[in-house]
DNA sequence: ATGCCTATTGTGAATAGA
């Protein structure tokens, strides 16, 4: 059988060119060119979340990682730069949508299925021009997409920022529990929310990443009637991390931590059927630091 | 291990990441 990845060699070089602080739109030409597989039918829905480190130097895991999983949503972080592949997902089935800034941050939605409607901020500072959120509608669900700001070093106004950023999340998450849509919020959370979702939690007790205000916000996500996909179904496995560090052979010995997410509104918390970790793109060659996560929704 | 890598910008070395 013919690979399609073979046809997309050529076109890892492209790249479509957005507007320089803005949005970016596209519609697939062929959107049925990526078929989900029979077992995916009707309203089940396959979401994943990966912050790539630059989708640039991302694109070809990205795209063979596309081809094998085939998801109807993939959320993306980091972008890191102006220029979004979107002829590339294109070409492959996925319509997309991204909002992109220089240099830093950035965040898409790539999907097999129309996306209807889309909000690129949060609410609550219009001071705000990180590239750090897109709202989209995706077969009558709300699909958010978020890269938390890191908050690195505690002490400082970045630290604020981060702890400013959830409580402006919190206010949004709480808005949406009372509309009639069924929400998913995924990405880089920035979060380790407890210690089993760490390897060794004395090395982040200075971290932003763990301190006690930072998981005290996150759990006031899940107060709010949210929950955590993974912690549902797997609640009490540890070394299911989604980020290693690049150095001190941080992923051969598993030194990880857990700060990539998906968090549900009720009604899709009862639809859940699996959420997984893919560590495979962390194995290959000039990987993320960050590792797909999965979710299966009936 | 307070940056051991990686990426962007831009063509040096600084900044950011977590």
């Amino acid at each position: 059988m013919s690979s399609r990845r073979d046809l997309l060699l050529p076109l890892y070089h492209v790249l479509f060119v957005c507007h320089p602080v803005g949005i970016c739109f596209s519609t697939a030409h062929s959107p049925g060119s990526n078929v989900p597989y029979s077992s995916r039918e009707g309203a089940a829905i396959r979401i994943a979340s990966w912050n790539v480190n630059s989708v640039r130097a991302r694109l070809p895991l990205v795209l063979s990682w596309l081809e094998l999983n085939q998801p109807d949503v993939l959320l993306l972080q980091e972008l890191k730069g102006t220029d979004f592949p979107a002829d590339v997902f294109e070409s492959v089935g996925y319509q997309s949508a991204a909002v992109t800034q220089k240099s830093y941050n950035g965040v898409a939605v790539l999907s097999l299925h129309p996306i209807e409607t889309i909000t690129t901020t949060l609410a609550g500072d219009e001071q705000d021009s990180h590239a750090r959120f897109l709202e989209a509608i995706i077969k009558g669900v709300r699909v958010v997409n978020i890269y938390l700001p890191n908050g690195n070093p505690i002490g400082t106004d970045k630290f604020t920022y981060k702890l400013a950023w959830m409580a402006r999340l919190e206010a949004q998450m709480a808005g949406w529990l009372a509309t009639s849509i069924p929400t998913v919020i995924g990405g880089d959370f920035n979060v380790i929310p407890e210690d089993i979702d760490c390897h060794k939690p004395a090395s982040w007790l200075r971290d932003a990443l763990f301190q006690p205000e930072t998981r005290a916000a996150y759990r006031a996500l899940l107060a709010l009637g949210y929950t955590d996909a993974f912690r549902q179904l797997h609640p009490d496995e540890t070394g299911q991390f989604t980020f290693w560090d690049y150095f001190r052979q941080s992923f051969e010995h598993n030194r990880g931590i857990r700060i990539d997410h998906f968090l549900l509104s009720p009604d899709l918390a009862s639809r859940l059927e699996s959420c997984t970790v893919d560590r495979t793109p962390r194995t290959q060659e000039r990987p993320s630091d960050h590792t797909p996560i999965v979710i299966d929704l009936r």
